[in-house]
DNA sequence: CTGATGACTATAG
DNA sequence: CCTATAGCCATCA
């Protein structure tokens, strides 16, 4: 169906760790959507109320919250990366720090044995 | 059908 | 840091 884009960015997010965050740009390439971005913000915007996907672990390319600030998502997001450990200097994180690196996990990890 | 919009991004100046 | 431009594409008016 017309969902298949959205079931995989949202199965993308769902493996970002906590404590680490990718780009919105990340998860479309990650997806295998290439330069979709908008598509991976559109699937987030569907999300239904009380689902698992950790979609505050997606920010844009510069490392800030996209939301609308001062909206309830933008305040829900922030906190929930603090809570993780996730740092905010001037309202972005460093993505070279806090970056998601699936990668990384395939080494540390294995790559699908798991 | 056309045109504007948006949880985006890369590049250029 | 900023603005402008171009690419992207589902969705809405």
């Amino acid at each position: 169906m017309a969902n298949d884009a959205r079931d995989k960015i949202w199965r993308t997010v769902g493996r970002i760790p906590p404590g680490a965050v990718a780009t919105y740009g990340q998860v479309a390439k990650e997806s295998g959507l290439g330069r979709r971005a908008r598509m991976v913000g559109r699937a987030l915007r569907a999300l239904p109320k009380g689902s698992d996907v950790p979609w505050h672990r997606v920010v844009n390319a510069r490392g800030e919250i996209s939301l609308p600030a001062g909206s309830d998502s933008a305040r829900e997001q922030r906190n929930r990366l603090q809570e993780e450990g996730v740092e905010f200097r001037g309202g972005r994180i460093d993505l070279a720090r806090f970056r998601w690196r699936p990668n990384l996990d395939e080494l540390l990890w294995g790559p699908a044995d798991g």
